[in-house]
DNA sequence: GGAATATTTCGTCATCCGACGAAACGTTTT
DNA sequence: AAAACGTTTCGTCGGATGACGAAATATTCC
């Protein structure tokens, strides 16, 4: 029931449920999702290790950057409910946007503040 | 997307899943559900109201008592989801053990705390 | 090697959540 | 009408949670 509860809880928070719906469309790195959501990326950080201790997700280094994506060798109570989700969000205003702009992201662009300032 | 985390997080309690689990079986008042879940009688009746407005359960006065039983007319995604935790908890040892002391449970005879003293 | 970059970890803060008992409420029993 | 009973609401308390920025870590690029 542990199992069970850890599975809900990763998923009872909005901002999770939106990262793990934009994994769905490509793996992306953490710069990326933090672009999207407007958030700290120490933040969004948590969200992912969150996720990855459920079981939803995995992360895969490549260089400096550490992309996230859906974990395919996983449970069938994550299969079945990550189905669900999936299916549930084809009708929500959120995740839509999220993908839209998730077009126009680029993780070559959009981390350098600093630089962005001169 | 608020609908769904409201969803998640009515799910993502122990004791509000061991509720769910037990109203499959049957109709129980909210003294039978605390015998077994061994809380507060206040705690078990706020879990309540939590998976009501979630929509995974209605209330029903009989009485001085009032029986809770799963929802049949609710959404779509409700029932989804219902028929994935009820499928989950077919190998989970608390939710068999609950069955097991529900059989014992009568509601007459558990909520007289003083009388039983004498 | 040192600066720049991407991410994680840590400490902090405000808010939320789950627990309880006491009090309030509504019904039944006497 | 009064007492007993089942439930809900309220106030409180301690612990969890989500947010942030700063510091630590790891990699890449001069």
């Amino acid at each position: 029931m542990d199992e069970m509860t850890k599975i809900f809880k990763a998923l009872s928070d909005e901002n999770r449920l939106r990262i793990l719906l934009m994994l769905e469309s490509k793996p992306l790195c953490v710069c990326e999702m933090t672009e999207v959501l407007n958030l700290a990326t120490s933040t969004v950080s948590k969200h992912l290790s969150i996720l990855r201790e459920a079981g939803f997700i995995v992360d895969e280094k490549d260089g400096k950057w550490v992309n996230y994506r859906l974990s395919d060798s996983c449970s069938q109570q994550i299969n079945e409910i990550k189905t669900l989700v999936k299916k549930w969000s084809l009708m929500d205003d959120t995740a839509l946007r999220d993908m839209e702009k998730l077009k126009t992201v680029d993780r070559n662009c959009i981390c350098h503040p600093i630089k962005n300032l001169e």
